[in-house]
DNA sequence: CCAGCAGCTGCAAACGCTTCCAAAGCATGC
DNA sequence: GCATGCTTTGGAAGCGTTTGCAGCTGCTGG
């Protein structure tokens, strides 16, 4: 296994001077580059990543910590944050981490000196741990979950949520059930509460009223999601003339449960959902479309800015822009409903 | 930042014998490891990974290549992968790839010497590729893709392939399509042409004609396969009686273009798909359960075994078991049915 | 009672780079 | 022609561990 030497002694030239060349910075000759560049080509070497961390602090090693890799929000934003990090050269190391290992995960793996800075995908880190990893000049940024101290990306979740409602509400829409997330999810991520909490308030906002029976909750799976909608639409009497779903995997789990008992839609039953999933076009799923993959990019894009300069210190909070997708799912209720007051 | 040497001094201990006590290798007493470990802990000190590393010559450290964390293929695999990895104490450094980045990733990244093994799901690696990796002693383990020289997992394509359409045959079906990949998707991953071959083998074998309008391809997602569907389901007079869908997300894609068509699954179509998607009990899917996580952790368990010794030279080709599931998309063809010949 | 041995421990040499510092090379301006 | 300043180069000191080797201690068995 070639090393350095072996390049410097080939090329004629010292070990620093080869060092240099290769890595781009200081000043070299052009010839001594060239020099350097086909003695290390013709050896087959390359720079040994560890000895360059070590040597000189840098890892050139980014950790993305997400509770999953398998539902769409974690795996785009984890293809965007790849690509992003490819480009730059950076290597990116995943932590696919349930709630019950993050402990763990933080203490052997992002303490260990080997990520040069964290992304946390809805991941909920305590002050202490966000200032365990500020401490160590790790800048962390924060994608979808609240990190207090640290840099997050979100979107406006309440917001939009409320914007998805008015939407049902301006259509005539006055039975409007939601689905949420469940308790499970609600403790990991707090965002379900967030948007249930936009929903509460745009219905309130329009006089109507909130049932409770209409308010169910899945765990933001397609599979999920069928199932608590099947148990909304086709147990009781009264139906829902819409649905705002909190996720559009969500969403699409309701409208094959909505199938399953005849409803058409948008006729029978709107859908409105968030997330802008590559499937709501087969179901001309009406959403709100939060870019995952661009956050996975803006997060490495602050991260990389941050790491130039002093990077602690300044936390900031980017409010990602999302954007109304309308299509076929949400039209005007039925005709015959009587509205509700 | 606190050194070993703080923790030694602190310890009152050499140097060596605090990186033997924390490392767990070599005999120290029980008194040393206790006040070792008592001092690291009271300076929150933890090993340098790249100084370990760099000393040690071991990263533990595995890479992973994948073409997309997106399918479900992929992430499936990425999490068996994860959860086995976290478990044995190495991190997992991603490269998702597209397939024009190979080359750049391979050299920049997978030579560096900065993992210890390799993972590369459905990636096609040239034999020369291969033994780069091998020749710095870098196990590398394939999961659904060919790697002559490598340790392989895979699935029996063929074979199932054929096990599906003969499901299909047994039922009394003879106009029967197939929803392979396309171009690009073959190009890079074979197994589609795999899979079509033990559907034309067994069609063959059954006597049956294969009709080349009722091979259709796409590009293995949900919507890429509804549009394919829709064309296959829509357009012409005559209709197959069944579909045999190289995966899951296709399969669904599939029904979702025959409800369009009010198609009923599977009086008047039967559905059979390959994976084992979450998504499938929704649809009722019959299909060949491929356990994708399992052969993430297999593989997991392959290179550990392997990086204990030698490692190199024993190439294993295993087979991992599949597991057919049967539910209520495949049933006997419509009554009224003419028979192909 | 002492040689022999095993378990611990510490010293110091790697590991393979990066980078500080000083020296050398080379124009330029006066 | 010489001082000046800038670019280019090489020497060598780290970076923070692991580990081979040797010494030391305390037992055990003869």
């Amino acid at each position: 296994m070639p090393g350095i030497k072996d390049v410097a002694e080939r090329a004629g030239l010292s070990i620093a001077t080869v060092s240099r060349a290769l890595s781009g910075k200081g000043n070299v000759s052009a010839r001594s580059r060239e020099r350097a560049q086909a003695a290390a080509a013709e050896l087959g070497f390359v720079l040994s990543y560890h000895a360059s961390s070590l040597a000189s602090g840098r890892n050139h090693n980014v950790g993305v910590v997400v509770p999953s890799v398998h539902r769409w929000f974690f795996s785009s934003v984890v293809e965007g944050v790849s690509a992003s990090l490819l480009d730059a050269g950076y290597d990116l190391t995943l932590y696919n981490v349930s709630e019950n290992r993050r402990h763990s995960v933080l203490n052997d793996f992002l303490l260990r000196k080997r990520v040069d800075a964290v992304i946390a995908v809805s991941l909920e880190l305590s002050e202490t741990e966000i200032r365990q990893l500020l401490a160590i000049h790790r800048p962390i940024v924060g994608i979808g979950g609240p990190l207090p101290g640290a840099s997050t990306i979100r979107i406006n979740d309440s917001g939009i949520a409320e914007d998805a409602t008015n939407h049902l509400i301006h259509l005539g829409h006055s039975r409007i059930a939601h689905l949420t997330g469940d308790a499970a999810y609600q403790q990991d991520f707090r965002l379900p509460g967030t948007r249930q909490g936009g929903f509460e308030k745009a219905m309130a906002a329009a006089g109507l009223p909130v049932r409770p029976e209409w308010q169910v909750s899945a765990d933001f799976t397609v599979q999920g999601a069928y199932a608590s909608a099947r148990r909304l639409l086709g147990g009781s009497s009264e139906r829902p003339t819409a649905v705002f779903a909190a996720s559009d995997e969500m969403a699409i789990g309701t409208i094959l449960a909505a199938r399953d008992f005849g409803l058409r839609i948008p006729y029978d039953l709107s859908v409105i959902g968030i997330d802008g999933h590559e499937l709501g076009e087969v179901f001309g799923l009406t959403t709100i479309d939060q870019d995952a993959r661009g956050q996975g990019a803006l997060a490495v894009r602050l991260l990389l800015a941050g790491l130039g300069d002093a990077a602690d210190g300044g936390s900031t909070d980017t409010e990602f822009p999302t954007k109304f997708v309308v299509r076929s799912s949400t039209s005007v209720p039925p005709r015959d409903t009587v509205p509700l007051r």
